[in-house]
DNA sequence: TGAACATTTGAATAATTATTCAAATGTTCA
DNA sequence: TGAACATTTGAATAATTATTCAAATGTTCA
């Protein structure tokens, strides 16, 4: 075969064709980015961990990301928003907790990667 | 009891315990956040989820991500730093792949939480 | 009702980061 | 060696976003 871009361009090709028919060329891209977007940040990702130990009010939350009030308030809204968490009101306080299951299957394998890098 | 914070104080106080004494009184926090930052991007979000069906090299990484070589490369280059991809030099070309398992789980649980919270 | 407390919100500021363009590096092959 | 091509790199620019402070809203209880 005359003129290829390089060794294994069949297989890439065919790669790529599979990736253009699969969700690539949907518009989800942006919405699968969003949930670990909201993963990508310490403030969010203590949060989130928190949260994985047990449901919590703002202001324990505040104090255990090591964060204000007003900054963990405005973070789990956008947890709230994008579906990573819940909340409840009970009198004065909001109650938070994990939004289902799937958090934290994410989470979990990520330190899961994280520890493998690191033991090479 | 008098004076409590909030309805379910115990049990947010002993989750605050558990939280604080876990993986978030580490530095690691900061570790597990850059491994989900490297899948915040749609940009290397398109370029993960190309190579999740195969093998490919730079040139067919920007094609297959709307992308320019340039741009592709440098992002290549964050998500090699951050083991989510591994390259291979075959003569002229680089051919890029994933680095693990883990990275295939992540974003298929991403995934899977998108469309269970879609179709509520 | 109004005082006390918990949470949320909006606007401003500072910091982070993706993209772009030009130039450099690596590799093959005549 | 040097021409051709693939990839990488560095610096500059533009855009995104976390944090902060002040003010607003929600809820309880005397």
């Amino acid at each position: 075969m005359a003129n290829m871009y390089c060794e294994h361009e069949k297989e890439h090709e065919a790669a790529m064709k599979r990736a253009q028919e699969n969700i690539l060329a949907s518009e989800d891209v942006e919405k699968i980015c969003a949930v670990f977007r909201m993963l990508a940040d310490p403030t969010r990702m203590k949060i989130v961990l928190a949260l994985m130990q047990g449901e919590m009010c703002v202001y324990h939350l505040a104090e255990v990301s090591n964060s204000t009030v007003s900054g963990v308030s405005h973070q789990l809204r956008v947890l709230r928003d994008n579906k990573i968490v819940k909340a409840k009101r009970f009198g004065k306080n909001v109650e938070y907790s994990i939004a289902d299951e799937h958090v934290h299957k994410i989470v979990k394998i990520g330190i899961e990667h994280l520890a493998c890098t690191m033991e090479k």
